[in-house]
Formats: structure tokens, C-alpha cells, sequence
DNA sequence: GCCAACGTTGGC
DNA sequence: GCCAACGTTGGC
């Protein structure tokens, strides 16, 4: 299967990118999720698929690039068996945040769900977004590719 | 801080 | 199984 492309939301006061960057190489799952519609993206991924890492709140701006880096389990801050998540780690910081502004104010963009769907915490992301956004906001995608 | 949009819950 | 009520999210 062709690599994957999504977008995991979070409010810097509950869970920031320096938290994510903190938990390193073995990453940390994303929890959390109470939606049926997130949780079943998170099924979808598969290991090695890619993320950006997006602040709502006051930053409101894509900041990281974030793998996944193990497939859907048991959310392990419930008993309640409906709910999964995947694990995440971070693996480039953005150059330049992308804000949700420029996102929107570019007409290339307006079909991601991001815009169209702003509440839904865990999204897919298309290959055309990803490389957009990538360029936005200073990053190589070719470096990223090269990594190991 | 407000409020619109949305998803979930629970009574019927 | 419908739908009103409610809670939460997140942009503004």
C-alpha cells in the first residue's frame, strides 16, 4: 500500500510538540481520541505513514512532522473497548509553522478537511495537501524521504 | 468569552 | 429508530 498522509490535532495546553519531541524515538500513543470518525483513521495507518502535527487554540498553525510508528491498539486510558489509537513520534520540526490562515487562504487547499471539518481531531491528509503544506512551511520532503 | 457546528446520549 | 437535548470543540 502507498504510504498514507494525515494530521493529528492537539491543544498546546494538553499535549505541545516539545511533549511529543520529549518521548522520542519510541514515541507516544496518541490517546485521547472519543470519536468514531478519528478513531477509525487511526485503523486505517499503517507504520512508517506520515503526519503533520497540528496546534488548535492560539497557534492554530501546523507545526511538526510526526511517523507513525506502531498500528492501532487499545487506548490504554479507558477500560472501554471501543477505543484505539495508534502510536506517534516526531521526526522534523517545521522551519516555518503554517499557520491555519495561509491554509485557508490558499485555493488549493480548500478541501482539506481541515477547512472543511475543522472539529475532527484526527484527519487524512492527500498527497497533493502534503506536499503543499511541506512547502509552505520550508521543508525539504526529499530529506525527509531519504531518512533511514 | 461567545457561539456555531457537530457528535453523542437518552427518552420515547 | 427518531430526534431533542446536551456537551464539546475550536475558530473568531
Amino acid at each position: 500500500m502507498a504510504k498514507q498522509y494525515w494530521l493529528f490535532k492537539t491543544e498546546p495546553s494538553t499535549w505541545s510538540w516539545e511533549d511529543q519531541v520529549a518521548k522520542g524515538e519510541t514515541g507516544e500513543e496518541w490517546d485521547g481520541v472519543r470519536n468514531y470518525q478519528a478513531r477509525n483513521f487511526m485503523r486505517d495507518m499503517a507504520v512508517g505513514d506520515l503526519g503533520f502535527f497540528y496546534l488548535s487554540q492560539r497557534d492554530k498553525a501546523v507545526v511538526g512532522i510526526i511517523e507513525v510508528v506502531a498500528e492501532a491498539h487499545p487506548d490504554s486510558t479507558t477500560e472501554d473497548h471501543r477505543w484505539e489509537c495508534v502510536d506517534i513520534r516526531a521526526i522534523a520540526k517545521l522551519p516555518k509553522p503554517v499557520p491555519l490562515d495561509r491554509i485557508k487562504a490558499d485555493p488549493r487547499l480548500s478541501e482539506m478537511v481541515l477547512v472543511k471539518n475543522s472539529r475532527l481531531s484526527v484527519q487524512p491528509v492527500t498527497e497533493e495537501e502534503w506536499r503543499i503544506v511541506c512547502d509552505m512551511g520550508g521543508l525539504d520532503i526529499e530529506s525527509l524521504q531519504r531518512r533511514g
